[in-house]
DNA sequence: GGCTTTTGGTTACAATTGCAACCAACCGTG
DNA sequence: CACGGTTGGTTGCAATTGTAACCAAAAGCC
């Protein structure tokens, strides 16, 4: 049987989503003040650097932004010349895109910061309650990404009386601690 | 000295980001077609649940949402009979805010559905995992939220070609074991 | 070759969100 | 009780974001 009230500030989606929030927030005004850069057009400088020559549409997938607003940061970065567009000989729809030096110096700039600020957020944090906080992103993000959410619903019955008809649960022995 | 660099995907406040991302619009598209609810007015039905009465401001501070989010949220709820606002006698702008039974039947309906989503994300996890993601996000949130980005931007020198003027925060990369 | 379908990318438009101004009731001080 | 300052809450407007329609190049396919 289900509680009847669900404590909010204990539920998982609500946490991750105001965590992720005060973190992005944060960043966002100091990478805007800073570097006149969006969040948005920061991924993609961030892809950029490590893979020079990427189309839209491969950003898109590596930045998990949809091809709007990958194409508006991109037309934005473009704007400022921290990016040029070339187009793909072999096939003329696709651009080819790579940080100007000036956005290469943005990045520059940018990285130290960025992950100071990522290791200030974990800071005293010990060594292994990092890896398992790495495990367990990337676990839940490989579930998240993987549920039907559709089928859960229809398999939970309102109110219910609700049993055991649980799956089994599949083991993950490596995240212990 | 800090890498030139920096692999997106190892990125904690883009994990998270993606992370809280999908989860939230799974849960999104699943309230929305199936109860007609958007996620800040879900928030709301559940502290209003567990705390009938509670101003518009009070709401805000509980469910992280800023004062013009909850007005917005709460006039929905209301044209559509879910909550029900009272003035306050002692204070007459404040209005307190309570489910009405068709609220509370909604409410009812989604939590077992939504503690089902939260299960299906987390099962198979081993209980320690579980509690250690518990304690690991209720950390970060504190560290998140205390956190000053202007000061570790200004302590961040850029590219740092020049010097080993890190903070004692690098040390903390090698603790590993 | 003509034809439809697919794909990369942009644009137009609607919905959400955030910010600032605002109103109204309260609070404090003189 | 007049006043400036605060606080609860809403509204208007601008910026951001999402959705759908779109164009143009490519890729089947007879």
């Amino acid at each position: 049987m289900p509680p009847r009230t669900l404590e909010l500030d204990r539920f998982l989606p609500y946490r991750l989503s105001v965590l992720a929030n005060t973190i992005s927030a944060a960043m966002a005004t100091a990478y805007a003040e800073r570097f006149e850069l969006s969040i948005p057009e920061w991924r993609i400088l961030a892809v950029l650097a490590r893979l020079p020559g990427l189309s839209s549409a491969q950003v898109a997938e590596r930045t998990a932004m949809d091809k709007v607003a990958v194409s508006r940061a991109v037309a934005a970065l473009v704007r400022a010349r921290r990016v040029e567009r070339s187009i793909e000989e072999s096939d003329r729809r696709r651009s080819r895109l790579r940080l100007t030096a000036r956005g290469s110096a943005v990045y520059n700039e940018v990285v130290p910061w960025a992950l100071a600020y990522e290791d200030a957020v974990l800071r005293g944090l010990p060594s292994r309650a990092r890896r398992n906080l790495d495990t367990l992103l990337d676990e839940l993000q490989r579930r998240a990404r993987t549920l039907r959410p559709a089928r859960i619903m229809a398999e939970t019955r309102p109110t219910s009386a609700k049993n055991g008809l649980r799956e089994p649960s599949s083991t993950i022995r490596n995240l212990r601690d």
